[in-house]
DNA sequence: TCAGTGATTAGG
DNA sequence: CTAATCACTGAG
């Protein structure tokens, strides 16, 4: 019960924006230390708020099939061959897009999908709630003036589990533990 | 379980 | 130009 109350307390508190040397590192020791940041943003109201990250996936690289770099570098993807920290978006299904962070090295794609911060529980609802689209392409955590991540120096225990919605991927990508969640 | 919805992509 | 695909959601 106690964590619930720090979890409540905690979440206006300001914290340390996280650097460049944060994203630029492999996916898989990026993506467990996401859940539990702090995402602050802009909302189209024109007030900044903060949301404790909740759930992530780890997408990585040209041989994940998972990946949608897996295809090679296009249009959309392009952003994801950058260094990291920088967001990629995109659009689901006609309806929902989707808020990714880049990171590793330039020329290495990888990215972690943002399924759920504290309030909105999956991909599709946050960005519709947060007012998070396209415009969001390319934006650079590190310089934004409307989204970032903080570091609260809260250290929570990660859960684990396969990824969600890749059937197409085959089962030895489909049943890698590459979710990570509160 | 299943339809909605439209950008993106590869292929003529 | 066409047609298939799709890191989802909510209704029944």
């Amino acid at each position: 019960m106690e964590w619930r109350i720090k979890l409540h307390t905690d979440r206006m508190k300001s914290g340390v924006r996280l650097s460049r040397d944060f994203y630029t590192r492999d996916v898989l020791d990026v993506a467990p230390e996401v859940p539990g940041k702090n995402m602050v943003i802009r909302l189209p109201g024109g007030s900044q708020e903060r949301f404790r990250i909740t759930e992530v996936e780890a997408y990585r690289g040209s041989e994940d099939r998972a990946c949608h770099a897996f295809k090679g570098r296009t249009a959309r993807t392009e952003v994801m061959f950058d260094q990291g920290g920088k967001l990629y978006i995109y659009l689901i299904y006609g309806m929902y897009w989707m808020l990714n962070i880049v990171t590793g090295e330039k020329d290495n794609p990888q990215a972690i999908l943002i399924r759920g911060v504290e309030q909105y529980p999956g991909p599709g609802k946050l960005t519709k709630s947060l007012g998070i689209d396209k415009s969001f392409y390319g934006e650079d955590l590190i310089f934004s003036d409307r989204i970032w991540l903080e570091d609260i120096g809260l250290v929570q225990p990660v859960k684990f589990g396969p990824r969600i919605g890749i059937d197409y991927a085959g089962e030895y990508w489909k049943t890698k533990p590459w979710r990570y969640f509160l």
